[in-house]
DNA sequence: CGCATTTGACCTGCGC
DNA sequence: GCGCAGGTCAAATGCG
């Protein structure tokens, strides 16, 4: 009866095992919620910001422009109708050029100095696919020189040569004179309260420069994550302290592996 | 030499 | 119909 015993022990310590490895999963599966919660709640943040700010320049564009034929809410209509997103780019301000690295390849089919600000709007093609639809426009902000307002209209009819380099132009620190690009998404809300300070948002995780990222913002109002229990003032140190932590990364992989195959805990 | 950029001319749409 | 402003075209130019 010995074997009887011993094999009723292994089996109690599996399901301990079982157990254990099943709260893990619930914890991690709740840390994984809170963490996408904080994104959609920072994400929809930073749109509605961005679209004050771009309340406020509308404003001013629609002051000086008497030929203006859309009101700020139909700008928010068409830019949904016509597949048209607008981001705002923060690039070096000595930096003169209108070139946004954002992944696709584009070619300049134009430049107009438009009424309602001095710096000129570059018109682009995109040359990355025969018969690619997509324009943008670029044009640098009139209240701030190192912004520029990306407009882009149409869908590819192809992929990115580079997904990594696709809206994540902080990467690209090669390219001339933009060695510091932050996106922001300016679409969607219809949200147009005034508010003198815009957000910028870099989304890369890229380490060291991120502190200078965030504390170099246009106004040093870039968004921080508070953090979970206080502990961790962005989200970046957050992923980080868990990447750099061993069990984590092993429990993590065993219950992904697990959720994959879709079997139990041996 | 081929390709991208520049830039003045032209086209289009809208308000008066 | 005219004028204005944004958008596009295409010849000229520059660069690798």
């Amino acid at each position: 009866m010995d074997a009887h015993s011993s094999n009723k022990e292994k089996a109690e310590a599996l399901q301990e095992d079982l157990e254990c490895m099943r709260k893990e999963n619930e914890s991690l599966r709740f840390m994984l919620e809170v963490m996408t919660r904080k994104c959609n709640t920072i994400e929809s943040h930073l749109r509605q910001r961005n679209l004050e700010y771009m309340g406020i320049d509308l404003n001013h564009q629609f002051e000086a422009n008497k030929r203006a034929r859309t009101s700020i809410n139909e700008f928010s209509l068409a830019t949904n109708k016509s597949q048209t997103s607008q981001f705002l780019v923060r690039t070096n301000s000595k930096d003169s050029t209108l070139v946004v690295k954002d992944g696709y390849q584009w070619r300049k089919y134009g430049q107009k100095v438009t009424k309602d600000n001095p710096s000129p709007r570059a018109y682009f093609r995109c040359s990355m696919a025969p018969g690619c639809p997509v324009k943008k426009k670029v044009q640098r902000s009139k209240d701030d020189k190192s912004v520029l307002i990306a407009t882009y209209e149409g869908q590819h009819n192809h992929d990115s040569h580079d997904s990594h380099a696709h809206f994540s132009p902080s990467i690209n620190t090669s390219a001339k004179g933009a060695e510091h690009i932050n996106f922001v998404p300016a679409e969607s809300t219809p949200t147009f309260t005034p508010s003198p300070q815009p957000i910028t948002l870099d989304l890369t995780l890229s380490g060291s420069n991120n502190q200078e990222n965030s504390s170099g913002g246009l106004d040093g109002n870039s968004v921080s994550d508070r953090g979970f229990n206080g502990k961790y003032n962005k989200i970046e140190d957050f992923v980080a302290s868990l990447t750099k932590d061993k069990n984590f990364t092993v429990s993590l992989a065993a219950a992904v592996a697990r959720c994959v195959t879709n079997q139990p805990k041996p």
